[in-house]
DNA sequence: GGACTGACACGCG
DNA sequence: GCGCGTGCCAGTC
């Protein structure tokens, strides 16, 4: 069943669903589209939006010292490297 | 209409 | 662990 899957509503819906202190990759957002996620964020930053819990499927952040100051401020762990520890902070899977 | 760009992901060396 | 090349989708020129 050919599903939509991929509105500009629902990947916006599933950054909001990110809890504080967490963070989920574009991937995650958007399987096999994971330029989709942030091409929608950047057209909807906004306060009411936690991109900044979005990062890359490798730990890195893509919008720079921005995005790790908010991380930081919410706790979520960071490593020697200077990346985010997925590992601990990586949602297991979409609640949804 | 076609080609380029972009807040990405994955496989290889 | 890092850099390079390829594939993905949507928006813009």
């Amino acid at each position: 069943m050919t599903e939509p899957a991929h509105d500009h509503d629902h990947i916006l819906d599933r950054v909001r669903a990110i809890p504080e202190g967490w963070v989920r990759t574009y991937g995650d957002i958007t399987p096999g589209a994971p330029r989709l996620a942030g091409t929608v964020l950047r057209h909807h930053a906004a306060d009411d939006l936690p991109w900044w819990r979005v990062v890359r499927a490798d730990g890195t952040l893509a919008v720079g010292s921005r995005q790790r100051e908010r991380l930081e401020a919410e706790g979520v762990p960071f490593t020697p490297a200077g990346r985010v520890d997925l590992r601990a902070a990586r949602l297991p899977e979409a609640p949804d």
